[in-house]
DNA sequence: GCCAACGTTGGC
DNA sequence: GCCAACGTTGGC
């Protein structure tokens, strides 16, 4: 079991968004970079944790957790010349990028950046990394652990 | 394969 | 809106 924190601009999926899908679950969809592709599609696992991270807004931060819900598959936005994730080089037969599916487990108050730059346990987490943009990273068992169990509250 | 130019991310 | 950091593209 693995555990991740993955971005997301609330503008575009909040975690109220994601509490009001359709089995609290959305299509991780829209990942356009290898590494983060590589990571959903060579090693999440049903069942893994997720941070739920608002990223690009006033308060960025975690603002819930989650689950990943599926393994992954074609993205289907990849094919959709509508879509401003088409991509003219991704084939039905050798599509090029993939997503998850991510299930909400709760809501917390968020914790933000700020607060998460306090504590010294989490100072090697990459997305607190100086110029680190991935937007999906993967999380020390340690530092899920002391997120969810010693800063997360309902 | 190099690398300059360009586009994107994302905190502030 | 600014800008630093980084990834991607494409000419050579």
């Amino acid at each position: 079991m693995r555990y991740w924190l993955m971005k997301s601009e609330p503008s575009d999926c909040s975690i109220d968004d994601l509490a009001a899908m359709t089995e609290q679950t959305v299509a991780w969809y829209g990942v356009r970079n290898y590494q983060a592709r590589n990571f959903m599609r060579d090693q999440m696992r049903v069942g893994d944790g997720a941070l739920f991270y608002h990223s690009n807004c006033a308060v960025p931060g975690v603002a819930g957790i989650a689950r990943v819900a599926s393994t992954a598959y074609p993205d289907a936005t990849q094919f959709d010349r509508e879509s401003r994730y088409f991509d003219p080089k991704a084939t039905q037969e050798t599509p090029r990028w993939f997503n998850v599916d991510v299930q909400l487990v709760k809501k917390i108050t968020l914790v933000p950046l700020a607060e998460l730059r306090k504590h010294p346990e989490l100072e090697r987490m990459r997305t607190l990394r100086r110029g680190n943009r991935l937007s999906i990273t993967p999380l020390d068992p340690a530092e899920w652990k002391f997120i969810t169990s010693r800063l997360a509250r309902d």
